[in-house]
DNA sequence: GATATGACGATTTTTCAAAATTCGTCAACT
DNA sequence: AGTTGACGAATTTTGAAAAATCGTCATATC
């Protein structure tokens, strides 16, 4: 019987010592920056041995690797959860809105756009091209849902939209931090009205904005999903 | 006679000789990066003794800055020829294309905007903020011209139209090099497109293109000047 | 018997002083 | 007057020893 218990209850365990053991990584990360955290450091902070961390991940890299996954994880589902909570939100000036957002509060993710090379140490050469081009798939497939209704400029071709809209919003996440204002959500205003103007067609006044919304909900799910696998990271 | 001959020779040669040694700084800087090109080589490639060198400037760091300040300076003066050649270009869209055509084409200006530390050496964490300041002086007082003419989106301040097309514009720039195409032209149009749909106005037919370009050039021929003060450098 | 640990050998990074290079000057030369 | 390269000062590179860190695994715990 308490085997049985402990069984049902292990795997929640290990999960949760994983939350942790990302949890406090990311902290140091964000802290001291990748060379100056070991795993010592990581271990004793997260209160277990290291052997333990381990038990986790197989290497240094791989443990700093997760850090990054499961905050590019989390800022993925924000918008997800926005677009959820307010499908109106579903045009192209809404998703760099709340994705910029999602990127500047996060200081790890800020730093991997930046390539920080305080903050990412030797990952800076190694960025995960798999995880890369799942993102730029789903970009491409939810611009693929826009154009079917008519939301994007026509003058211009899916591929052509994608990379002006990837450069200009790269453009934005680099200008905060060394521009006048640096209030993010004023940043991100900018660039909505930016892309906007840029990228958009006025919407139709019959826009099916539920089911647009759904959709793109779907596309984030299946990215999420696919980097949580890729990752071997549990929900959350 | 040849006394006074030489006398109006004098800075004529001087001047080429400091143009001579920038040529074959820029050239040693961009095949070996700041840290690997010594005073010697440079006095060596340029054939002349180092301390004829350091007559022209008084360290190493004003001689790459001096480089530097040349190749910024010839990109402005490429866009002002352009806008003199062609009046009609005087519209924020094709200023775009041909300011970034002018910093693409040249290596060292590229590697300035990517922050290319290879390139800069310890030039990274001084940057010109006088000629910074000059340029944004320069953009600011462009975008007053071009809003006076009821050019620009009415939506949005000045400030913010700068702010946001320079993100914009930088974002392009650091995209080149790492994006699906890289072909310049391809990706100065793709700039110029989306630059003319994000903050431009349709034009009046009416529009004035000879004074308005004329007033352009005007500011530009000033930041050249100004830059080429700042820099101690001849015409060219 | 499954899980956790920290001592341990292997590897990497840091240290630091000697050697080498490079900077910037200036007395000598044209 | 204008130019130069030899020179002392300052910086960078080198390399070997010391220190720190990685990743493993025999042992300990429940």
């Amino acid at each position: 019987m308490s085997a049985s218990t402990e069984r049902l209850r292990e795997p929640q365990q290990r999960a949760e010592r994983a939350a942790r053991i990302l949890d406090v990584a990311a902290e140091l990360l964000t802290r001291h920056g990748y060379r100056r955290v070991t795993m010592d450091d990581v271990a004793g902070e997260a209160g277990i041995g290291k052997g333990t961390v381990y038990l986790h991940w197989k290497t240094r890299e791989q443990l700093f690797g997760a850090v990054f996954a499961r905050e590019v994880l989390r800022a993925a589902d924000d918008v997800r959860q926005a677009l959820q909570q307010d499908p109106r939100a579903c045009l192209l000036h809404d998703f760099a809105r709340v994705y910029f957002l999602a990127i500047v509060d996060r200081p790890l993710l800020s730093g991997l756009l930046l390539g920080d090379l305080h903050l990412l140490g030797k990952l800076t050469s190694s960025p995960d091209t798999a995880r890369d081009e799942r993102h730029a798939a789903m970009l491409h497939g939810y611009l693929g849902l826009l154009a079917e209704h008519r939301l994007l400029r026509d003058d211009l071709g899916l591929d052509e939209i994608g990379d002006a809209y990837q450069a200009t919003f790269e453009g934005f996440v680099r200008a905060q931090g060394s521009s006048s204002t640096d209030d993010p959500k004023r940043r991100a205003d900018l660039l909505a009205r930016t892309v906007q103007r840029a990228f958009e067609n006025e919407p139709p006044p019959d826009l099916p904005f539920q089911s647009l919304a759904a959709a793109t909900v779907a596309l984030l799910g299946d990215l999420i999903d696919a980097d949580r696998t890729a990752a071997g990271l549990p929900e959350n």
